[in-house]
DNA sequence: CCAAAAGTGTTAACCCTACACCCATGT
DNA sequence: ACATGGGTGTAGGGTTAACACTTTTGG
């Protein structure tokens, strides 16, 4: 681990700005996706080390002429040509030996698609989604970095509804209360969540056709 | 700003450590403390350019041996000799030109600290209390993570009752009630809010002297 | 004497939860 | 036939929200 020398303490004099601390960062999102049964994890496999061969989230170090939003999504499309419809910042991960070669912060990125197919990396690298509880071994912290983001996805769940960026442009009741119950990791009684979700007035129910076979879910969309 | 011309890019071969593009990583410390009156934050006056003379959040470079957590905790003793009850990270912002010197990333921290005296800086910074809707104008982008912090001081107050962390050992439920109506910018109704928090199992009550005129508050703890 | 602060209590509306029942389909 | 999946309804408990009265102190 290349440990630089420069400690920065308050009133010493440093006047050329590359003195101060330097870290590398990187932004990894960890991308969730809804096939209407699995709730899934996008992973790629690393095709060098540090644990080449591992699976790990897909990310990268961040360019000095961008923000690590500009840098998260231009490393997701480079590795896996993927586009998302939302993000939210995780928190920073910096201990010090997390990467073993030297230094690097990492800044993750919750990340929700639609799209569960096309996930072909740019190069050698593997891309392929996972079932969020059957999960392989993970490189670096992305073990901990997985934790915090199930945690901040139960979350906005419950307070942005950010479902809406997981299922496709129709589905039925059933789907979505799938997805729920997977994210929030219990059961949920089929009558209430129905009446509630219908309660929020975020949905819109399709035309059912005239023809109606109570076996047949209804099918709604996203206001 | 001083750009670094390494440019990563996935698939080429950079086979030294620092060849990785590098940031200077900040660690911000927004203090709030509550005297029973008014909520406040702790600023600092700055000393040298850039914004010489400027208010800004505590805070400053992360070292190299220490995660970012560390960095905001030693930042914060060695410009105030304040330590706080309570940290919680929040996004980091890292619009490239944020700071004219260079580029600087930052990890700004939420914290709560029951001690509103006791803020004298080490070198000739002037550290000082201010309510939060009585702020001066702020360096850098500090009014941006002010905004943050505020919304997130909102969530948490309501998920983890945070005030355990700001209140006294002891108080009345008004000193307590004034709290939340700053947090949460609005009205709340006294005796709701009271009914409530002793339902929330958290309080004990102070015995109260036997002599009991109305218009003494009881006196509360958090368990 | 009156305004302001603090303690106490009641009610109705709303929401959440736990259920029971019916119908259609596929095996 | 029966298990399964889907749609609809109801009854009870808890929580929240709105609101009135009393007492005491300070000006």
């Amino acid at each position: 681990m290349a440990h630089s020398v420069y400690k920065y303490r308050t009133g010493e004099a440093y006047p050329h700005c590359y003195k101060y601390p330097q870290a590398a960062v990187t932004a990894d999102c960890v991308v969730f996706s809804y096939d209407c049964k699995e709730l899934k994890v996008l992973l790629i496999k690393r095709g060098r080390d540090p644990f080449k061969d591992c699976w790990a989230f897909p990310g990268g170090f961040v360019n000095p002429d961008e923000t690590v939003e500009q840098g998260a999504v231009r490393e997701l499309v480079e590795e896996t040509s993927l586009r998302v419809e939302f993000m939210e910042q995780l928190k920073v991960f910096s201990t010090p030996d997390r990467d073993p070669r030297q230094r690097v912060m990492t800044v993750p990125f919750l990340c929700l698609s639609k799209n569960v197919e096309a996930v072909g990396g740019d190069d050698a690298a593997q891309a392929s989604w996972f079932p969020v509880d059957k999960l392989p071994a993970l490189a670096f912290d992305h073990g901990q970095i997985m934790e915090e983001a199930r945690k901040v996805l139960k979350r906005l769940l419950l307070s942005d509804n950010i479902a809406r960026y997981l299922m496709p442009q129709t589905f039925t009741m059933p789907q979505l209360h799938r997805l729920y119950e997977q994210i929030m990791g219990c059961r949920l009684d089929r009558r209430n969540f129905a009446r509630k979700m219908n309660s929020l007035g975020i949905l819109e129910t399709q035309e059912r056709e005239s023809g109606l076979p109570s076996r047949i879910a209804s099918v709604y969309s996203f206001k």
